[in-house]
DNA sequence: GGTAATAACTGGTATATACATATGTTATTG
DNA sequence: CAATAACATATGTATATACCAGTTATTACC
């Protein structure tokens, strides 16, 4: 199970071991994994190893400790995912929607100053305009504005989009997407959205703004996005 | 500076030592601190305890260490907080205005059906109801009605309220505050917001439900918040 | 049977030591 | 003079060991 000739650190490979074991279901939330003791015994190591690597699981909230008792299976881990990054495909689905897409634009355009500003490029340099109306259970819930650099994310093609941006650009670009910036605010629908949000004048929006960044800091993408105010709320969670 | 005999961990010491150092300003992100070698010896503690106080702070994001170069101060250790836990003074204060209250009502009733649910209370049980105008630069901002069970959050007064409810709950009532989650959603004025917030009818507005626990997971306040969307926009920073 | 002491676990703290590996400086060499 | 080798110093990994402090099951006693 441990190759202590590897390169690779014997408080690492241990790590992953007991990560998949929680992973592949072997281990359930409130189990008690072996302890430190039968660890370093049973894999011929350090109990100080064994420490290291259920301490940095520990950290992860992979597993708790509790003194006198043993280590256990964290409970949860879907939490504090949901003030993580997600897509709007990501997003219907954790509510229990299908969703879909239609696009209603797809072209590249010289970068207007504020886009420019944003996404840290010159101004006029090349961008995608990406333009969706996003749907769940086949109604409109969202017009969705995405600007995405074109010297920075090379070979955008419809089909990607429709396929999985990110995806894309983490496994065929390997580029690391980082952290992300949203504003939120309300509005009244302007004539596009009421048009293809199929909505009422007069109808409240809720404007979300997204500026996404790789890993180094470099943005990458904006997203608008218009959701009906009638089928969309945003849900946070915080903590402290 | 280290107490051998103190009941408190060695390690704990260190990282409050630390803590302090940087926190007081006596270290500035990018410098570095003494080497692990040079703690142990002017302490006169074993190197891999110092080690772990600094890997305690490095998980918090206090330090950062270079292999073969040292360990430093990080930077920022401010954006985390931004999807954190404010109050409508902390938010104005970051935003670099100045914010003022207008106290409307200060009571007890008896919890409705929907809200004793969501503070999982018996229905009629009482409950603090608290309605106030926020005020940024003596502009309305916000209708706020916050609700707060009578019967674990004692002897609320309106002193109190003006002053910081957080405060009291933490220190006075040696409860601990955990997490809270949040609704944002977009809507038209009512007639009450229309009059209170000084806006035109058919004036969108911004509403945000918070639903905030003790660290226990009991849920004691829920606050109800209707934002001028000509004035507000909610900001949250995202990870990974 | 009930209870209190005890033994046998658990993780928590702390030490001393060794060598690996990355980095920067200094001395040496071509 | 520039490339390189050697060295010093930094963190990284790993071991072995000791004792402390909670938890739980067993044992011995009344």
């Amino acid at each position: 199970m441990i190759d202590k000739q590897s390169p690779i650190p014997i408080y690492h490979q241990l790590e992953e071991q007991i990560k998949k074991k929680i992973e592949s279901g072997e281990y359930s939330p409130g189990d008690s994994i072996p302890s430190e003791r039968e660890y370093a015994e049973e894999l011929g190591i350090s109990r100080m190893t064994v420490r290291q690597a259920i301490t940095n699981l520990v950290n992860e909230q992979y597993l708790h400790r509790i003194k006198g008792k043993g280590t256990f299976i964290a409970e949860q881990k879907l939490e504090q995912k949901l003030t993580g990054l997600t897509s709007f495909t990501e997003d219907m689905l954790a509510r229990g929607m299908t969703p879909s897409n239609k696009l209603i634009h797809f072209e590249i355009i010289p970068a207007k100053e504020s886009l420019a500003k944003e996404l840290d490029i010159r101004e006029h340099s090349p961008i995608y305009e990406i333009t969706r109306v996003r749907l769940a259970e086949n109604v409109p819930m969202a017009l969705e504005k995405t600007y995405i650099s074109a010297n920075l994310i090379k070979g955008l093609t419809e089909k990607i989009v429709q396929a999985s941006l990110y995806q894309y650009i983490e496994e065929e670009l390997d580029l690391k997407i980082g952290k992300a910036s949203q504003v939120i605010e309300a509005s009244l629908a302007n004539k596009e959205e009421i048009e293809l949000l199929d909505i009422d004048k007069h109808s409240p929006i809720l404007l979300m703004k997204r500026i996404t960044h790789l890993e180094d800091g470099n943005p990458f993408e904006i997203v608008k996005s218009s959701y009906r105010a009638d089928r969309y709320k945003f849900m946070i969670d915080l903590e402290r």
